[in-house]
DNA sequence: CGCCCTCTATAGTAAAATAGTAGTTTCTTT
DNA sequence: AAAGAAACTACTATTTTACTATAGAGGGCG
């Protein structure tokens, strides 16, 4: 039930990018760095996401990655689909029986459903509403 | 984003004990043999399931395990809990910036609901409805 | 032109998780 | 006593994760 860090490390790429929208490439060097991530592990989380068509690479001197397209235009699902496969709680449901294939499907639409309806521009911008004193991570 | 099969054939392990509640104990050698699972596995997933008390165990011949309590107060999310640990997409999230912090919390929580609100009388009589024909299993 | 910056592509690898297998022991019923 | 069944411990092959490393190709600037 988790996602791993290319889809973790994948998002921060995507918002570091939706920040800077409009303001030229931005370079992994300077994500990994701000981030404190490993800059060869991001480049290969970029091939895919160039790959997929969310961004566009820029090479050479002052290149880097820009969005391919608009920030709001983008959601998290698109980016946790190329980088972590298709959305399901488990894989072979087909075999399983009835009553546990509903609830995969139940579970695997309630993400999507967050997934799909968070977009970039939610995420770089809004920030999110700070979780209350005392909040539990784990459940 | 996957439930491995601990959390499967623990569901397994359950529905099958739901489904003869009543019955007197049930081995794990039936269960094995009636999903077509390893015996041996089975008994890795029972021990935590009866150390969370959820199941008892009783041993000598024609022993086998029953449920500690009525199908309909135990959950999905108990068992998951117990086989999987504690639902979360991500680990450390207490780390990261808020708008991702709260894009987790918001999954947790989504399928948090499901897992709970499903129980094991659910999965062993209603057996769920049968997805229509041409349902997409992966999204 | 030559150098540096940046992306591109491929390969390798240590550590952890997954999904079991195997063997022995203890308990209980017939 | 014999057999059925759980309990416990140890081992292992495979896969995934999370990187690191190396070499190359395109582009901008002095």
């Amino acid at each position: 039930m988790k996602i791993s860090t290319k889809g973790r490390y994948g998002l921060t790429i995507m918002i570091d990018l939706a920040k800077k929208h409009g303001n030229g490439p931005t370079s992994l060097k300077n994500i990994a760095r701000e981030n404190d991530l490993s800059e060869h592990y991001l480049e290969q989380l970029a091939s895919p996401l160039r790959n997929a068509g969310l961004i566009k690479s820029i090479r050479g001197a002052y290149g880097g990655y820009i969005l391919a397209k608009e920030p709001a235009t983008i959601n998290a699902g698109d980016i946790i689909r190329v980088l972590e496969g298709p959305i399901t709680p488990v894989e072979g449901i087909e075999d399983e029986e009835p009553a546990k294939q509903a609830l995969w499907m139940r579970i695997r639409d309630a993400v999507k459903d967050v997934l799909d309806t968070t977009t970039l521009e939610d995420l770089a911008n809004h920030n999110g509403e700070q979780p209350e004193e005392g909040y539990m991570f784990y459940i």
